[in-house]
DNA sequence: TAGATTGTTAATCGATTAACAATC
DNA sequence: TAGATTGTTAATCGATTAACAATC
């Protein structure tokens, strides 16, 4: 009854839940796992697997019906709610950020975005938000009620600009630099990390195939 | 012999390649195993293995000459070599890669850059790039000798843009569209999927621990 | 009832790790 | 030679999948 979640569900859980939205949009009220298995390129198994961890979302004989399941998925991956972002670096991928469809879709709200150059510091960006000074991060932190900070600094000053936020209470991060975070073990961290990506293709390329 | 690669090695030596270039820069010229696993937080065992599936690189006694390994890796990975990058989509994300330092200094370097916008079209970027016409792709691909496409496109083009890519002979794409691929086989696509990080992350924030 | 599809168990597959002989 | 560290084998651990009874 303690059975553990194998790490790479919540990714997919996160996949379903895009499929569902798709489906919602088109009208579907039902689906099966084979189904979606197809158009996931997975096997319905794994999927029905996923989502038994969680409970008993579907009917036999009938699937599940989509904005149920998908009222469920958001709750279990966290996005029922809205989480608070800060953007740590004002950079060109910081900025990129600012305003990004895909996030504030799903609930993840860039309250503000900081940097340590005083030129970028008070550059308006877009209607809402202004770029900040790195010295106020603390202060930000704690009056916007900030959950997820997003690091996008040069990696030789990653580690000290992440534990200023640390120490703020934050307890997320999106980690954008090309380096290992050390960070207290109740804090969560996720690597974007898009160096290695290349790598990764790049790799698969010249082994190719496979 | 024909032992099979794990998926997750091209990814960690893309990681011993990032520490041994560090390792470079402070002038060490020899490390071990277990001094690159405990920085990474990995077993020394999966390190060597990850190396044995390409060579035996280290002596024993002494373990392993930081420039040849980083020189071996370099080969392994593929990064020997210049990658022609096109950049598909000058939109906040595609703008942000170009000139990013992190892939120039790794031998991925962009072409060139397209988009469909008429308004951005003919916008310079720093001193080398101009945004080209998406309708003059495939002319561009075959002209820069383009090898990987990094798609930053709205998700219901997606699809029929890479196509396009496809027909003039990409054989890597770099995908930032929230949206599986369908391509042939030969071809190789590596995900870089930035709001499924954020959702993973959400998910482990509320599911707190492990 | 007959057909469909779930939820779950057990089997399989794949990746990591411990352990150690080989050897510098 | 003694100490260190590799490369590799075998054991373990974790994730996926096939198969099927339960049930709508």
């Amino acid at each position: 009854m303690i059975e553990k979640i194998p790490k790479p569900v919540a990714r997919r859980l996160a996949i379903y839940y895009r499929l569902l939205k798709e489906y919602s949009k088109l009208g579907l009220s039902t689906i099966s796992s084979s189904s979606m298995g197809e158009r996931l390129n997975l096997k319905s198994s794994q999927i029905r697997k996923d989502l038994s961890y969680f409970g008993g979302f579907g009917k036999r004989g009938t699937g599940y019906k989509v904005m149920e399941l998908m009222k469920s998925i958001e709750r279990i991956l966290g996005i029922d709610q809205a989480w608070h972002i800060l953007i740590i670096g004002a950079g060109k991928i910081g900025m990129a950020l600012v305003n990004y469809s895909g996030l504030s879709q799903d609930g993840f709200v860039v309250k503000a975005i900081v940097d340590a150059d005083k030129d970028k510091i008070g550059t308006l960006i877009d209607t809402q938000l202004v770029v900040e000074d790195v010295r106020k991060m603390g202060q930000i932190i704690q009056e916007k009620k900030i959950d997820i900070g997003v690091l996008c600094v040069p990696p030789d000053v990653a580690q000290k600009t992440i534990n200023e936020a640390l120490k703020c209470g934050i307890k997320g991060i999106i980690n954008f630099v090309p380096k290992r975070l050390e960070v207290p073990e109740d804090v969560m961290v996720e690597d974007v990390q898009i160096s290695l990506s290349f790598k990764a293709l790049s790799f698969r390329m010249v082994h190719n195939g496979k």
